[in-house]
DNA sequence: TTCATAGTTTTCGTATACAAGACGGTTGAC
DNA sequence: GTCAACCGTCTTGTATACGAAAACTATGAA
């Protein structure tokens, strides 16, 4: 079953580094545009700057930085109209999750999903942000991998990971978090119920949400 | 309008390289499994290791090879398993592009998409599969660039091109062009009434239709 | 005959070296 | 004074070299 992950498991440097950088860049040590220079990063990891150079291929691929010819490679400024782009693409990716979920997901499957969804209204109740958040990461990946299908479970959270930090700015509106629960809640009945067109239809409208709750973070923040 | 594509035409050696090597992967040059050897790879192409590697990070990254630690890069055995999750991925996103084009397109984008869907009839009723293989893709991809959300067009192309070799083998099959060409008329006249649940759902079952021929073809083929 | 172990060989991962192109500053001319 | 061209420096892209790890093979013992 695992077969297919471990290979990776042993890690060459490059990809330790790929996915350090890959980090920094999503929590911000990198602000979008900046320059990421090969020969001070091999420094700072000790190392030479092939292995630096592997990495950037990592994350130019998956996207995070683009590299210009001869100029270098730079933190990939996302627009916001990207953003809101991918916003939607997850609501659709996740929306055939759920659409999946709903026929093929077992008693022991639901289960376990029901049970993520009290952890993240337990962390709710708390008011520990963190927690809901890791929480919610884990209800989220539980229903890729209960699509049943693996490519789609992979591309979910390729994607989901991609979209992590602009998730993350609006759990702080206000509201935000007791709305996104009870969404949580339907979700998990829909999926139970195995309606497989209301699964998808409330995935789809819970992370559309996100895209528009990030809308207006935006419009909030200081024009830069 | 295309800075962003600008700095990506001076192209590097390696990225030559690595659209060399997938088009031969794709092509059926080096058969899934096949070890890619980074010394022989160097001398065909005139270049010492350093671009042959770069290229299969890039190849990697895409899914068509996979690295393994201190083993080497293996052309990616899909079974068929991963190709049929990946038609079904292609399913969703295609009705997503779909849904959204028929909210989204404007009435020269159906003007486009109609006169794409007559040259496919054209290079049916020729007899013509190479023609229609490539209008076939035409259709598809404006599909894509009608959905109105760049980054979905871009996922959708790329797991178009993914499918390829596999969508291919199945258009010999009797009776699967007049039934695609078909569909493909439906699909046109969803949109074009702005019927977005119906342009979803016709979109979804010419994909998975594609994915059942293709497990139809490989049932037939010797198994290896 | 079979299995295990040790040695050899191959090739991967990283380091270093070198060449070519791009950016910036300075200088000269108009 | 301003603009353009040239030169120097910096950074990327590619080549080559070296160490290490894994696979293969052969040999010996049970």
């Amino acid at each position: 079953m695992k077969s297919d992950i471990d290979p990776l498991e042993q890690r060459s440097r490059s990809d330790q580094i790929a996915q350090t950088l890959e980090d920094q860049i999503l929590t911000g040590r990198f602000a979008p545009g900046a320059r990421l220079d090969e020969a001070s990063l091999a420094e700072e990891h000790n190392v030479s700057r092939t292995p630096i150079r592997e990495a950037f291929h990592r994350l130019a691929q998956s996207g995070l930085v683009v590299q210009q010819p001869r100029r270098g490679v730079f933190v990939r400024v996302s627009s916001p109209v990207e953003i809101l782009e991918m916003f939607e693409v997850m609501a659709e990716l996740e929306a055939a999750c759920g659409r999946l979920a709903a026929r093929r997901a077992t008693d022991a499957d639901i289960a376990e999903l029901r049970q993520a969804e009290i952890e993240c209204r337990a962390a709710c109740d708390a008011g520990d942000i963190d927690l809901y958040y890791l929480k919610n990461g884990i209800f989220h990946h539980l229903l890729y991998a209960q699509s049943g299908n693996g490519y789609l479970e992979q591309e979910a959270s390729r994607l989901h990971r991609r979209l992590k930090p602009y998730r993350r700015m609006q759990l702080f509106l206000r509201g935000r978090l007791q709305q996104s629960m009870d969404e949580h809640a339907a979700i998990v009945g829909a999926i139970s119920a195995g309606d497989a067109t209301q699964a998808a239809a409330l995935l789809r409208d819970h992370v559309a949400v996100q895209g528009e709750k990030f809308h207006h973070v935006m419009s909030h923040l200081p024009k830069t």
